[in-house]
DNA sequence: GTAGGTTAGTGGTCAGACCACTTTTGTAAC
DNA sequence: GTTACAAAAGTGGTCTGACCACTAACCTAC
């Protein structure tokens, strides 16, 4: 490995990585070398390869399968989300900070996503409602994503759906199935006002705390 | 290692360090025991030790100083949330995402400053403006930071000069110093409808591509 | 052609060896 | 006793080689 200075090798085997993959055009499903092939294309140690990879597993990058091999996956951060929430989620502040910003996203989405709407949209959120289970732990996941899909802005769907998992670690959602009626309604009215206002409700008191 | 039917030794140690970390009631600055000892104490390998530590260096938990240990540092997630932008950035690097959620996120940092903002925060945005050169490639930067900081939700912050940094990589901004007045103007108003369009204009066309 | 076993490839893990660096220790000079 | 400096011990950084467990591909016998 090539070192630039001082960094550590399983950084720049991170960067490289990197850049082979968008060198390849790898999409999330393709597979990446094997630890050893890439130990000696890089010319480093197959420790420091497992260092990085390790690490862009954590991250939710890639996805490795004993025996098969390492793959790209799409974005599931998983187990960072797991660890991370251990560590920094104690601090009452950025809570609140997690739910303002998550607050603002979906409204955002949702008026985004009004102008774009379709029939099959509504129906798949007929679907949802239909199926609306009160032990559901996706149900508002699944809602949004259905506003996400139409609003085509992807960057902000990671975003989202981050502190959605995130968030997911201290709350457990307790839905109020009319609220969410409600939205869809406001959304087939394109009433922006409404919207702004019904989705700060679902952060009003209807979240408990896991202990 | 003893091993929780089939979890990797890894994930492991990472939860057994982070009960370890609990039980010791660590705080940032604090030394963690050498990875020989964790190793040893843990009965794992020490590559399996390392593969956990650096994932949470990664992810800003740990900070580590050859030659002296391992130390608890103060959640500072640089390498992930660099790691990180560079994949989902790359992912979804459509530029119309990029901006319009840029300009979502500076038009609600500014609707949530608005009502904090005090005496010694227009000074501040008085004193940029008179600083304000026609080179300058912080500007916009600089004056988004002052409203920020009076916000108080440093997560939308560190999410915002992510985009920041990403989009300066691609667009060389042109500042119509106007703009900013008539945008401080507004929030000395508390006028939420000029805000919001200001807030687009910032990008309507004063975005100069990089070739 | 199919079934079943063999083999090569892959990730998972460990042990041991150096290296570069920092801290501590020990010792000699003052 | 204090200081200065060299040696040693401790620590993270890295590589290598060796197994193990598992998967997929191949090949052979039927």
């Amino acid at each position: 490995m090539t070192m630039p200075s001082k960094s550590k090798v399983y950084e720049e085997v991170l960067k490289e990585i990197r850049r082979y993959i968008e060198f390849e055009g790898l999409s999330p499903g393709d597979k990446l070398p094997s630890e050893r092939e890439l130990a000696e294309q890089l010319n480093a140690g197959r420790s420091s390869v497992r260092e990085a990879l390790r690490a862009m597993e954590l991250l939710g990058l890639i996805e490795t399968r004993r025996g098969e091999g390492t793959f790209l996956s799409s974005y599931r951060p998983y187990h960072m989300v797991e660890i991370l929430s251990a560590f920094i989620l104690q601090e009452s502040k950025t809570r609140e900070n997690l739910k303002a910003t998550k607050q603002i996203i979906e409204k955002e989405a949702a008026k985004i996503a009004m102008e774009q709407l379709e029939t099959k949209d509504f129906e798949e959120f007929k679907k949802l409602i239909q199926s609306f289970e009160k032990g559901s732990e996706t149900f508002h996941y699944d809602f949004f994503t259905v506003l996400f899909e139409a609003g085509e802005n992807q960057l902000l769907q990671k975003i989202w759906r981050l502190m959605e998992e995130f968030s997911r670690t201290f709350h457990k959602p307790v839905y109020n199935i009319e609220l969410y009626k409600s939205y869809i309604e406001a959304l087939k009215e394109k009433n922006e006002q409404k919207i702004e206002e019904l989705s700060s409700q679902f952060y009003d008191e209807e979240n408990v705390e896991i202990s």
